[in-house]
DNA sequence: TTTACATATGAGCATTTGTTCATTTGTTTG
DNA sequence: CAAACAAATGAACAAATGCTCATATGTAAA
């Protein structure tokens, strides 16, 4: 005990509390895969992204003209979208059409919009 | 025109679709902010601590203890997600004790662990 | 005021991340 | 089949990130 917070003499430190918090936390796998998939939220090419598909299935090409960026950049977001399930493809012809995963994803940016505009 | 999306004939853009996601996408600030904060949420460190503050205000040192990082680390990151308004601080002595801004950081995590538990 | 303790912070460094560029894969049409 | 187009992907590189270490700041007790 008290292995890492050499920072203060122990006395400073509620253990019962402590104690709870370490019982009571998701296991390490549970707080990885949260973090990853607010990650993916984290960056704003993809919050445009997943606001572009908002309005409705988009093909990769409709992406790069609606966000100004190129057909590559794009295309890699979306493969990260994809691979955290926030989104999900449909191939048409030559043309891939991209739409939101589910309804989590809009929950989950309202729930951030809210923070933001107080 | 067609700037970005050199990468296709323009042929295969939605032209229509493309527009009105142009004019309903939030500006550019609300974009920037939304990430920024998502940002935040996407480190498994913050993660913990945020979870860590479910239970109850923790100071420092009962952080530092109960995820087994160092002062300085946790420090850091507290300081991170004050910036962004997720937690609050009160001195009391030598002490500070954090917890939690409000009950959004609650719903949003909530909201995450809905998604990665399907 | 000196000493000790709890927290904050700046600099440095290794790692991660997002984009670009070049190329490849998959699909349709001539 | 070959040619053209839409999308995917690997490598490379600059920028951002999270931790460590050393040190500074704030507070209380001796």
């Amino acid at each position: 005990m008290g292995k890492h917070a050499e920072c203060c003499d122990e006395q400073c430190i509620h253990q019962e509390l402590v104690s709870k918090v370490l019982t009571d936390l998701p296991d390490e796998d549970t707080l990885y895969d949260l973090a990853e998939l607010f990650k993916v939220f984290g960056d704003s090419t993809r919050v445009r992204i997943l606001f572009a598909l908002f309005e409705s299935e988009l093909c990769v090409c409709d992406l790069s003209e609606a966000l100004a960026m190129t057909q590559s950049a794009i295309s890699h977001q979306l493969q990260l979208l994809r691979t955290n399930k926030l989104v999900k493809s449909r191939r048409e012809g030559k043309q891939v059409y991209y739409s939101l995963a589910d309804e989590h994803v809009v929950t989950i940016i309202a729930q951030g919009l809210n923070h933001i505009l107080e």
